[in-house]
DNA sequence: CATTAAAATTGGTATGACAAGATCGATATT
DNA sequence: AATATCGATCTTGTCATACCAATTTTAATG
């Protein structure tokens, strides 16, 4: 970790064989290999068989696993953390109408067909509509943002699904959609914020709905 | 991990020794171990010689050091952290002046007396200052917020450092704490949230201002 | 020069052994 | 009888060695 704060250790790099750096820094092969591993599952390192092991740069997903780990531990936790990115993706919003290139906004628009596209096939367009937030995301050209958005989504994919899930919901979903990105295109920080956070609402209020109506029908 | 999920296995619950484990599962005790770390590495599993391996709750801080990793290796995301940071840390003062119990409120008010009475034994009451924003997560009643913060306090030491080693700013930070949590305490959300936006502008301003002196020294 | 097969390299796993520290129970003391 | 002390036992930490499987490199071949 150290060598790889200081830069003697480039992402990319290759490391000597396990044999070899066990032997340079004093250990055994086994201890040197609990290291390893150890650093593998923070992304630091990846492993081939017969090819080597390598500087790895340290992506959103490494760190996804261990924080799935938390919120499954605290089933409070995952509320709370739905509102922080309701929070944050409103802002999103509202940064990526005065931020946007003409080719992000080309992309959001993109998502919006691609996720309309796919709910004529028969589909819930849940891909599509994590392409959406996602792009926004990078709009907003803040990297912070685009992490956090890419850590949540894959946990927030359940509440996603049976939102979409709901008859009628992707097709109001796609709305939304269109109104968010025509306030991001003209500029409109206000009312792309505004939209953002009515679609969110909007969404988790038929989620909770349908919950209810479930329980009924048990 | 999945027995960890599905309650087969609760924190704190002790393993079965190494090598009765490894028999179970059907692996050498040196594979077995490597997963052990990968484990340890994520905060799931806290291994004490002696004493055995037990089934950990996942805290911030395994989240920490993956994350600073990633923060390393991008000096932009530092940067752009920092910003996302500054967006919550200003709605959290908000929400806490309307969900903060009273105790939270004497909390909040007991970190600011830490930190004059740190800054009056010579001190730049760095401890106090973090303390003071931690409390506030806290009082936003919302878990997320507080592992946020909590998260970022590591990773921004650095910068808020810097900020409390200039001349005169400790006690400018000490006033602006007794008027954010003014507001927070008369339940003034606006004002809370404008007061904090205020303070995290003026002391990243003056930490700016601060480099360019020093820039122009050299 | 391209193709292919053999050889060397390298990570993955297994086994046995010993050291260091923790736990628990027997024994001695108060 | 309660407590303190010491030692046997258990458990993790580390090491050396060996072998397997996948990959890469090298050399031979057409």
């Amino acid at each position: 970790m150290r060598r790889i704060r200081t830069g003697e250790l480039a992402v990319g790099q290759k490391l000597p064989p396990e044999r070899v750096l066990a032997d340079q820094l004093g250990v055994s092969r086994t201890s040197l290999r609990e290291a390893l591993r150890a650093l593998e599952s923070m992304g630091c390192v990846r492993s081939t068989v017969g090819g080597g092991n390598y500087i790895n740069s340290v992506s959103p997903e490494h760190l996804a696993l261990p924080f799935a780990a938390m919120m499954s531990q605290d089933k409070e936790l995952a509320a709370d953390i739905i509102q922080v990115r309701q929070y944050l993706e409103v802002h999103m919003a509202s940064m990526a109408a005065t931020h946007a290139t003409k080719e992000q906004l080309a992309r959001i628009y993109g998502t919006i067909l691609d996720m309309q596209a796919q709910i004529e096939q028969g589909g819930n367009g849940i891909e599509g509509d994590n392409q959406f937030h996602l792009e926004i995301a990078k709009a907003s050209q803040n990297k912070a943002f685009s992490i956090i958005i890419e850590l949540l989504a894959g946990l927030l994919a359940e509440s996603r699904q049976a939102t979409l899930d709901i008859p009628g919901q992707p097709a109001k979903s796609v709305m939304d959609h269109f109104e968010i990105f025509a306030a991001i295109e003209s500029g409109d920080a206000a009312t792309a914020e505004a939209a953002m956070a009515e679609h969110l609402t909007k969404a988790q209020q038929n989620l909770v709905d349908s919950r209810m109506e479930k329980k009924e029908t048990e």
